[in-house]
DNA sequence: CCGCGATTGTTAAATGTTGTACAATATGAC
DNA sequence: GTCATATTGTACAACATTTAACAATCGCGG
């Protein structure tokens, strides 16, 4: 998971790469890709630790997330895979434990009659609601609140594209 | 894994948060937070399926390249699982599936002999070799090409202070 | 209306991950 | 030296994810 500048082990010189080029990172693009995979990581941990007091996973929450924002609270599975990024198996298993845990309900889709809706529940929609704020906190104390107004700015503009382009990448994929 | 600016589906006010202060997203921390978690996931997906035909998955990758960059290309098991940010115990299987596709051996301890080297084998190493520059351009081409090298420093700058951050929370947790 | 290909969601089995307990060994106080 | 305590890596079991196969249904060309 992740790139050289320097020869790897003192070993060899800048190994043979097809015919293109040989792009190794410079130290600087080194730099920004190790801190951006720590972060990703590291974050992803932190705020997976402080859902765990809620009894969520973050998938869960992202779940919870989703099914809130959507019109009547539910949403075919298979949009819901998609929206977040998930196996349609995956999300299956997914739905069946939190369906377990009460936050959320299979039913039937009227106009077809393979498809269903995971729909959220009353106890679904009120976990939401309490464990929202406390992640909000998570998110400002370990991210957010650490850029400046400006910085925000600058970083999304410069996100955007690539996030765009990877969402391509993953509709024809 | 999300926050809301927008009340989360039109049924109730601001939540009730504890005392301190309700600290929603304003739209463009919310843009920029989605942003990060949308490169995250997906950057992490299509750098993995890149790294399929060559039968590695990105946690070999990432093994491979932190014992390649090592002394002697070998580390103990504990100081492994550190810095790649696992468990033990997960690290024990990853090195164990490991070593029965012979990327790695393990190896005793001279000084210490409850602890054991993962340490690159040869295939290991050539693994690494041909692998890295196609890895490296998966990298350039879904993200740092996709900045100006000015962009680079600035977005550095910027994240440089949350890793060291998260570094920090994760040392004393 | 028929029938074929595409879509929907689940399932079973293989694989990977996590959490906890454990045996072996090291380390340091006395 | 001897004991208590900490560290190292593994093992087992519970849980999660992936992969491939599948049954049910849709929808469209003919």
């Amino acid at each position: 998971m992740d790139t050289h500048t320097t020869d790897p082990a003192a070993a060899s010189s800048p190994p043979p790469v097809a015919a293109e080029e040989a792009p190794w990172l410079t130290a600087k693009e080194q730099q920004f890709w190790r801190a951006h995979l720590e972060i990703s990581k590291l974050l992803d941990y932190q705020l997976g630790r402080e859902l765990q007091p809620h009894n969520l996973a973050s998938n869960d929450y992202e779940i919870l997330v989703v099914l809130s924002e959507a019109p009547d609270r539910r949403m075919r599975m298979t949009d819901l895979a998609t929206a977040t990024l998930q196996s349609k198996s995956r999300l299956s298993h997914q739905i069946t434990r939190m369906e377990n845990a009460g936050l959320v309900l299979r039913q039937d889709c009227p106009g077809d009659r393979r498809g269903l809706y995971a729909h959220l529940t009353e106890l679904g929609w009120e976990t939401m609601q309490k464990v929202a704020p406390h992640h909000v906190r998570s998110v400002r104390a370990h991210f957010i609140d650490r850029f400046t107004p400006e910085q925000i700015d600058t970083l999304y503009a410069a996100l955007a594209p690539v996030a765009e382009h990877l969402r391509n990448l993953r509709g024809r994929a």
